[in-house]
DNA sequence: TAGGCCATCTGGTCCT
DNA sequence: AGGACCAGATGGCCTA
């Protein structure tokens, strides 16, 4: 099985870095999402009930996860008791309490459900191996990224838009555009991971970004 | 065994 | 008031 080590911050942030100038524009900032995210929840089988186990869910730790299976009422009520009234559901009974609670922890795990389908339609899209002997992106590694891959999307457009530029100054506008194929981009421009470089030491490992480099490999920043 | 990644719970805050 | 969002805490799983 390949190994991929998990991407280093920094990797990315001198990846991204050196597409600075594309970025200087753009912002992708949203303070809040608006309703374009609400009420998007998509129906789960069992409801607003605790939904079946997911692959690591069964957390069987007295403090955290007991109520999930809805088997630990005492502690729960123990719980709640300690905590004292600080909430808005503090004037609620037991049985009440407890029912919210189990309501909005199956909302925020629904939520956080939704996050992550998205975050695999996101790794679905970004061109690196989806081979499934390589291991799935890291949440902030897909993240980090899709950023890249965003910025160098948006300077190939923009080299394009130089070079129609260019083009239609020197044949004329009449000149059509599919007269020639526009091809003139080098690989770091056309494969936002590449950036030009060979492959490091570790292709092996790298290649679990599609041959792609070392800038974004852990092994390859590793000192000899 | 330590560290990375993840899922879940939880309480707080903001918005509708 | 209820829902969405967020961040902290906690514990499990996996890999080097």
């Amino acid at each position: 099985m390949t190994e991929l080590k998990s991407l280093s911050e920094d990797a990315y942030l001198a990846l991204s870095h050196s597409y600075a100038a594309t970025a200087a524009g753009l912002t992708f900032g949203v303070a809040r999402v608006p309703e374009a995210v609400h009420g998007y929840g998509v129906p789960e089988p069992g409801g607003d009930t605790p939904s079946a186990p997911e692959p690591c869910a069964p957390i069987t730790a007295p403090e955290s996860s007991g109520e999930q299976s809805g088997d630990e009422d005492d502690t729960f009520e123990q719980r709640q008791r300690r905590r004292g009234s600080g909430t808005a559901d503090g004037r609620r009974r037991p049985g009440e309490q407890r029912s919210l609670r189990l309501s909005i922890n199956a909302r925020e795990r629904r939520r956080m459900h939704d996050l992550n389908d998205a975050l695999d339609g996101l790794r679905a899209v970004i061109p690196y191996a989806h081979s499934p002997s390589v291991r799935k992106l890291s949440k902030i590694a897909t993240l980090l990224l899709a950023k890249n891959y965003i910025l160098m999307q948006a300077q190939a457009l923009d080299e394009m838009r130089r070079l129609v530029a260019y083009l239609n100054q020197g044949q004329g506008l009449a000149a059509p555009l599919t007269a020639a194929p526009l091809t003139p981009f080098g690989q770091a421009a056309v494969y936002p991971f590449s950036a030009g470089a060979a492959l490091g030491p570790c292709s092996d490992k790298c290649a679990a970004f599609s041959e792609t480099p070392s800038a974004l490999c852990k092994h390859c920043n590793e000192k000899p």
